[in-house]
RNA sequence: GGGCGAUUAGCUCAGCUGGUUAGAGCGCCGUCCUCACAUGGCGGAGGUCACUGGUUCGAGUCCAGUAUCGCCCA
């Protein structure tokens, strides 16, 4: 280290991220340790980024997902892989048309006002000018995603994928148009899929309203939550069993308003319970109408506009919105008698997934692809284990899905996206589908062609992300060498959007699954535990906890929190993470500029030093295997309580010892043991914080290249030592023991203390022995003497404190401590603790049932505990009764 | 309406195939600015594991039911 690295790291006692962050992200580009080798005869690792959308900012579930993502690509890579994490975003149709409308309202203009080419020009500006917004974020979170190589769903060569699939899925009958009934959005104008749908829960009314009968003297009673609707119908529908209508099956209502005579029918779809029993049927209008209407071959009398008003179908109401036209109906009905009654409801509606406008059913002309065949060996390659999802549980979800998928719509009436390759003759009305455009009908020769106006709904290109990305349809390199890909990491409501479309169009295509484990993040919920809402404003920005407290605690942090459950949000746990990165970053400061400034001989290893590399060799091992089951939280975990409670707590305080004396070779000794920690923990806590580690990596002596390429410590098992970790918990607990019991007795924490321990074990006297220096220094307390018997003990005549340590006691005579009234209440509380548990291991042995059918090795171990106890009992209370007793 | 999940310390959460005295972080109490770190050290208090039954020698853990909350689908 040079001198001034060395003041510097020597005044900096707390860690600051941002002063390093952007530093080695840019080193980590100029050097592509992000790009794979392509020419690498390594195993690959790849995993594709969900492409976000590139209108989109970073939110909690990138956040963590990325988290994620970056962990198994970092240790992929350091265990030696070719690892591919690859980067991009899609196109987003109706988000980024809106965006760039808006812009265009701005300077008072439409898209239809500008025309389509122009349109699509500002949007690709737009693309340009803000489209990396979220690919910079994530270059923030410290993500080593291949930046080099990244890709958008409409590159020149994602569209040939896109057209390839589309042709080819046309050609064997999966994709066909049809006039049917879609999810509207009278705003954006456009069709949208099932899935961008969403359902809200509205406080709305029933209506109930009378439709008189002809040729009677008598109304029929629906009850409907859209009278508005009501020009549109062309049925009434009550249920054959239903005594109370028998008599007017076949008659006909007189329409109001509308001046139309529609029949009453019969079917046992209709819900007796439901409101009065008898139904409107709008065919036009309702998707169950649609089916009923289809069954009963009733007219579908359309009476809305596309952007949602009253077509002249409507009548006197013709023109006006939705709302309006409700309130003059009702206005209307109402004046004339013919409203019953009016009922608050409360029901769930429909509304578009991206600008909340409530979606009407509407029969239009769209493309649509049948699933069912494609999704049966999507289902097989989950049910028979091949793909799989962690947590298992969401493998549920994603069958019960599959296996009763509806077609798909997937044209949009949009500008921004694929426009499909269809085209039309304007001569001879021949549909042409084809990758490249046709120079002429190939039914009539014209040369008279319209390409369809439509384009692809954005999932049916995110659908192919996995393999396109990588080059397909061209057999590329990447492609042979990264596909299939490893794993998916991505939130539960895109189960259904990406992961169900990536398996069957991965299966159809390159004709293999897309990766084989899917790993489903827990959703972060904000603090009143629902989910995070951006107009409830409880939404927590994942970019100013990196600002408030650096990117590598951002991430620990939420790994921490993310188990397989939801959780909510707590600032305490990024707090947490915060903290730990500064106690990893002054551990490491006490190493580097405390460690002795020689080569490292040879060392010889003390109880400790055997003890701490057991346990790396323990941690390292649970590390590995916990990450290889995508056990994020619990990883987090075990490296913090390695690192903080074992290392920092008791190694580094017992290095001091030689650290800080005056011999020269234990100096040495020590300090190679420290550097050899230090290196593995710096590499071992690599994926989860990769910007502090890779400084502090840097200062380590003889460092050469990134820790980014560093050996994952892969944990050894058969290297740990148990006895050696046995002996120094016994020692651990020795020294609590004492330094409890001096708190107790309010000694001051600097006064020494000399102490006597009695133990009839000779190893336990000879563990303590051989690590005086340590308990002395750990507790202030010096173990002047240790013997079998406490007669033997020169301390035995005088008054002592006792505390019970694994294998015997330690005594302090009280005239070197203060307080003897605290021994007392001390001494007692420690007796009635004993008490308790020596009655609990007499409970389980007197019951005859647990000695006779628990397994041997538990009684007997009861029966070793219910000694101890006896034993310890027995102590304290001689101890006591010399003298407290009577 | 259907499905899934949760309910453990004041708060946010761990707790694998049932088996020591149920753990962590934050908060709280006491103490210490000891030359890595006060974003810290040392010690401590705090739990009828939602409720009711059941299985078992033994249940936070398995089963059934109830309640409350949340998420998804229709």
């Amino acid at each position: 280290m040079n001198p001034n690295t060395r003041e510097q790291l020597k005044s900096n006692t707390r860690y600051s991220p941002s002063d390093i962050e952007s530093k080695w992200m840019e080193s980590w580009l100029e050097a592509h340790v992000f790009t794979p080798e392509e020419s690498s005869d390594q195993e690959t690792y790849c995993i594709v980024l969900p492409p976000p959308n590139v209108t989109g900012s970073l939110h909690m579930g990138h956040a963590l997902n990325s988290s994620m993502q970056d962990l198994l690509i970092r240790l992929a890579r350091m265990r030696g892989k070719n690892t591919l994490w690859v980067c991009g975003t899609d196109h987003a149709g109706i988000a980024t048309q809106n965006q760039v409308e808006k812009q265009l309202a701005g300077e008072g203009l439409t898209r239809q006002e500008i025309g389509r080419e122009e349109f699509e020009r500002r949007v690709w500006k737009w693309r340009d000018q803000y489209g990396s917004t979220i690919i910079n974020q994530l270059k923030r979170m410290g993500c080593s995603l291949d930046y080099e190589g990244e890709r958008f769903t409409l590159d020149a060569g994602y569209v040939k994928a896109v057209y390839r699939v589309f042709t080819s899925l046309y050609r064997k009958g999966f994709i066909y148009r049809d006039e049917y009934m879609v999810n509207w959005c009278t705003r954006c104008h456009t069709a949208l899929s099932d899935l961008e749908v969403e359902h809200e829960e509205n406080e709305d009314k029933l209506y109930y309203l009378r439709y008189p009968v002809l040729g009677e003297d008598e109304h029929l009673v629906i009850a409907t939550a859209r009278p508005e609707t009501m020009l549109g119908d062309t049925a009434v529908a009550v249920n054959p069993n239903d005594e109370r209508y028998a008599h007017l099956i076949g008659k006909h209502v007189d329409l109001p308003l509308a001046d139309r005579e529609i029949p009453i029918i019969a079917d046992d779809y209709v819900d007796m319970a439901f409101g009065t029993g008898a139904l409107k049927v709008t065919p036009a209008h309702d998707p169950n109408d649609f089916e009923l209407g289809k069954k009963h071959d009733l007219d579908e009398i359309n009476v809305f506009t596309s952007d949602g008003r009253i077509n002249q179908a409507g009548g006197d109401f013709a023109g006006l919105t939705l709302e309006e036209a409700r309130a003059q109906i009702m206005h209307r009905l109402e004046s004339e008698g013919l409203v019953e009654k009016v009922e608050p409801y409360a029901h769930s509606v429909g509304v578009c997934y991206r600008c909340n406008t409530v979606i009407e059913p509407y029969i239009s002309l769209q493309w649509f692809m049948r699933m069912d065949e494609l999704a049966r060996p999507a289902i097989n390659v989950v049910e028979e284990g091949k793909v799989r999802f962690y947590p298992d549980r969401w493998s549920g979800v994603y069958l019960d899905w599959m296996r009763s998928i509806r077609p798909w719509c997937i044209s949009r009436q949009l500008w921004w996206g694929h426009r499909l390759p269809v085209w039309y003759c304007e001569e001879c009305s021949a549909v042409m589908v084809d990758e490249e455009p046709p120079a002429t009908c190939t039914e009539c020769g014209s040369s008279e062609l319209r390409q369809e106006e439509d384009v692809l709904d954005t999932w049916f290109s995110s659908a192919l992300w996995p393999f396109a990305t990588l080059g397909w349809p061209e057999a590329t390199g990447r492609l042979e060498k990264f596909y299939p890909t490893n794993a998916l990491v991505t939130a539960r409501d895109i189960i259904f959007l990406w992961v169900a479309r990536m398996i069957m169009m991965g299966i159809e295509f390159p004709g293999d699954i897309p990766y084989s484990d899917v790993i489903i993040n827990p959703t972060i919920m904000a603090k009143d535990g629902r989910r995070m809402s951006k107009s409830l404003g409880t939404g927590i920005d994942p970019l100013e906890l990196i600002d408030t407290y650096g990117a590598d605690a951002t991430r620990f942090g939420l790994l921490n929190m993310a188990s397989a459950q939801d959780v909510r949000f707590a600032d305490e746990r990024i707090e947490m993470s915060r903290n730990f990165c500064n106690k990893i970053f002054n551990a490491a400061r006490f190493v580097l500029l405390g460690v002795a400034d020689v080569e490292p001989a040879a060392a010889t290893a003390t109880l400790a030093d055997r003890w701490i590399k057991s346990r790396l060799e323990a941690t390292a091992t649970d590390v590995n295997r916990l990450l290889d089951g995508y056990e994020f939280s619990e990883a987090t975990r075990v490296l913090y309580r390695f690192v903080w409670n074992e290392f920092c707590d008791w190694y580094v305080e017992i290095a001091k010892i030689r650290l800080y004396g005056s011999d020269e070779a234990a100096k040495a000794e020590v300090s190679g043991h420290l550097l050899y920690l230090l290196d593995n923990i710096l590499r071992m806590m690599h994926p989860f914080m990769p910007f502090l580690t890779e400084e502090l990596a840097a200062l380590m002596p003889g460092r050469k290249g990134f820790l980014v390429d560093s050996a994952f410590p892969s944990g050894d098992e058969k290297a740990r030592d148990r006895q050696v970790e046995k002996d120094m918990e016994e020692l651990m607990e020795t020294i609590t023991a004492i330094r409890t019991m001096r708190n107790e007795l309010n000694v001051p924490p600097k006064k020494e203390a000399h102490a006597a321990l009695v133990s009839a074990d000779a190893e336990v006297r000879n563990v303590v022995q051989n690590n005086a220096s340590l308990i002395e220094s750990l507790s202030r307390t010096i173990i002047s003497e240790s013997v079998a018997e406490e007669s033997q003990a020169t301390t035995a005549t005088e008054q002592c404190a006792v505390t019970i340590i694994p294998g015997g006691k330690v005594l302090v005579p009280l005239a070197e401590l203060i307080d003897i009234d605290q021994e007392k209440t001390r001494l007692e509380a420690a007796i009635s603790r004993k008490k308790q548990e020596l009655s609990r291991a007499e409970g389980k042995l007197a019951n005859e049932n647990f000695v006779a059918k628990a397994p041997k090795e538990l009684v007997n171990q009861e029966k070793a505990k219910l000694e101890q106890h006896g034993r310890d009992l027995a102590e304290l209370e001689q101890q006591y009764n010399r003298y407290f007793g009577e």
